[in-house]
DNA sequence: GTTCTTGACGAACACTGTTCGTTATGCCGT
DNA sequence: ACGGCATAACGAACAGTGTTCGTCAAGAAC
């Protein structure tokens, strides 16, 4: 029995009799990750949830605050599958690279999932799993805490990020054909590097890149300086934090 | 005089008679980025925009195809603005950091922007010239061809995609409210490391962060491998290419 | 049996992107 | 100068959205 937030009081469905599928959180997030895998998030919505569970959108606002709510609760629900490799014989930075490849298998294979990682603030039970596998085995490399905290953080960000943008490139329907068309376009005499590094610029595929960057992450944080408590660089006026920030 | 994709004839605004303000892609991206800096991007649509030059929505599609198309023009044209410092006395690394820095900046002191941007797939005459820049800069510290190229797709995309969270964060008015409880409520049972790393997790301000991943990762595209053309790792099912792809 | 609480949900509100169809304006040819 | 044509402008329509309000009915408590 879940309780919605700042609601002392359990919720009993009144469709405990037959018929019906009672309502609760789990179904509505269930149903919703459901028609995110078929309709992607342009075919989300609360209107076709209430539907797919025969109610009314009105219903679900007994359990959810709001649409907001509902994506934090299903991408928690969806990184229940992100996967760690058991093996003790693969190394902690091979387990690491393929912690982060089931991460971003599980952001880019349902449709849409990254795109609402991206703008969804998650901190439900099964992203603090996320954040103590990836400690431990940053710590496990031996890698400092200040720099496996703050790590953590690149990491998954970019993950989180990279999963999107192929999902983008998905969803367009034509891939990276009009960055393609814009390198192939350019000017040499207003862009000579871009057009010099074209080829470059164009090669390789994403498992490629997303494996040399992670090399890059992983490298630099467990070579690299100690996180500074504070910087003499500028800064914007913004409040401190950041989403998914262990 | 601008031409709309695919259009090989350029279209004339009936409003050249005074009274109204003649129409066109310019006028259109200028009003829709001023609505998008008083309201965010969910104060942002075609109506809104259209009000605002005192015309109907589907007038606007005479200029554009459709909101897509007017998200990847308003990107553009807000990257004019990012700043590449002129002064020879810095080193090319901290020249690009300030590039960086500034490219943030202007992605997140818009508000939306930055979430426009991860949604939005952008290859104008402004994004090539962020793309030239970088290129630039890292010739300039003598990176090799390749890892400069894939080293722009990192850092363009890493920088996007912290603005983005931290723009999240502004938006929702908490911070990182919701994540320090979730850190400051885990269970030591369920999440020893996070318990034990929650000082460290919650550490630093988003600046020192940012400068502390920049670090790892212009260092890690100095002194890191090459790319490799094809990679061994398991890769999930999608096409090549990512957004921002130079 | 009556009263009270509250889950369920339709209606309403205010809005969205996009297409269709009509009108009026400006350009071009005669 | 006039008529014809192309098309910019834009309202109407369509199909949809998130969220709140108000009502009803079922179940619990007394």
């Amino acid at each position: 029995m879940y309780m919605k937030k700042e609601s002392a009081r359990p919720i009993i469905s009144r469709r405990s009799r037959p018929a019906k599928t009672p309502l609760s959180r789990d179904v509505i997030v269930s149903s919703a990750l459901e028609i995110l895998d078929r309709d992607g998030l342009a075919g989300l919505s609360l209107r076709r949830v209430a539907a797919a569970l025969d109610t009314g959108a009105a219903s679900l606002y007994v359990y959810l605050t709001n649409l907001d709510e509902l994506h934090a609760l299903m991408l928690d629900e969806a990184l229940a599958t992100v996967q760690l490799p058991k093996s003790r014989r693969l190394s902690w930075r091979d387990r690491l690279k393929a912690f982060l490849l089931s991460y971003l298998h599980v952001l880019y294979n349902r449709r849409g999932l990254a795109q609402l990682a991206l703008s969804t603030i998650s901190s439900g039970p099964r992203t603090l799993l996320i954040w103590e596998r990836l400690l431990g085995l940053l710590k496990e490399g031996d890698v400092e805490d200040a720099k496996a905290a703050w790590g953590v953080d690149l990491l998954t960000l970019y993950v989180t990020a990279i999963a999107a943008e192929k999902s983008n490139w998905r969803e367009s329907g034509e891939g990276p054909g009009r960055v393609k068309d814009a390198l192939l376009s350019a000017s040499v005499e207003e862009f000579p590097l871009v057009v010099a590094f074209r080829e470059a610029l164009l090669s390789g595929d994403a498992e490629a890149r997303l494996d040399w960057a992670l090399d890059i992450i992983i490298d630099g944080i467990v070579g690299g300086r100690l996180p500074a408590a504070s910087s003499a660089v500028p800064r914007p006026t913004q409040r401190r934090g950041t989403r998914s920030k262990p």
